[in-house]
DNA sequence: TGACATTCGTTTCGATTGCAACGATAAAGA
DNA sequence: TCTTTATCGTTGCAATCGAAACGAATGTCA
């Protein structure tokens, strides 16, 4: 117990690159825009479905379907957002992007992109691809427990 | 733009896989004993310290400053933990755990290392190397980056 | 010694979070 | 058809969060 090291633990270890690259990517799209997390994740959700309810963006963006729900809120008070009542099924609501919204995606994501390099270029191709490897291995362990909170869509390989 | 894809995103990956894990694990402890991720950290820290000020428990566990004064003070009222007044420097507490807290920590920590293993037996030795080697580059092109947040020491390889 | 700056831990505050209801709509079954 | 069940999006609430401000204690430099 006493030699136990927080610092090679594994989920310890995630925890604190996984969180370190986050914020650094949040300043990116935060400083410039003002754009959260969550709203950084709907834009980009919806610019490659076109269109999409909550419950889609909750399944495919790994937010909490309350949280999707304030999101698209708050974007479509930004003007970034549209709202319309489904036609056939008037319980979900089809949300897509305004032209604002393109634009404003459209100036945040070169920079994202450039950061996501910075890093990827950091690696090796070796071990770039055995990094995806892991990723889903590790994965695989929590497919596997019960107890585990479901992976959701998106991240789940067809 | 797009053809964008959120899921093959670096940041995307690790924030997802990370939280999945965090999530898991938080319940190994949660669930037993009511232990949060903040309190399992500064449990452990104090584990190998035997002995810590705020101030070092938040730059070696990744914990703001605020959380940890808070959690220790949740600690402390639950009696799994010693706050004295430092004697040189009274500005500094000195933070141990008590007999209560050595137990607590000692029937949790099992279920924690064997869920650790069930991860690390997923991965072959080399993947498992390689994984923290990755870990540590990523990190790196953070450390050279002036907006990144500062790594916590306890991250830091001697 | 005295004025100033720094460090430590705590507290305050506004915003965000997850979880559990909730009303509204649609689907399924008697 | 009528009742029941399930689904969709929203809202309420209590807990948590980070950033800044704060008082107390120490260190620094004239």
């Amino acid at each position: 117990m006493e030699s136990f090291d927080l610092s090679t633990f594994l989920p310890y270890r995630l925890a604190i690159l996984s969180e370190r690259i986050s914020r650094r990517l949040a300043l990116e799209y935060g400083r410039s825009h003002g754009i959260s997390v969550p709203e950084w994740r709907v834009l980009v959700h919806l610019a490659r479905s076109k269109q999409a309810s909550v419950r889609e963006i909750h399944s495919y963006a790994n937010l909490e379907k309350p949280r999707v729900s304030r999101t698209v809120a708050k974007l479509q008070a930004a003007g970034m957002v549209r709202k319309v009542t489904g036609k056939q099924d008037s319980r979900l609501v089809e949300i897509s992007l305004t032209e604002k919204g393109q634009t404003v995606l459209g100036e945040i994501l070169p920079a994202a992109l450039e950061f996501e390099d910075r890093l990827v270029q950091a690696l090796s191709a070796e071990e770039h691809a055995m990094c995806i490897e892991i990723a889903e291995k590790l994965h695989a362990v929590l497919d596997d427990d019960p107890l585990a909170p479901m992976r959701s869509q998106l991240d789940t390989p067809d």
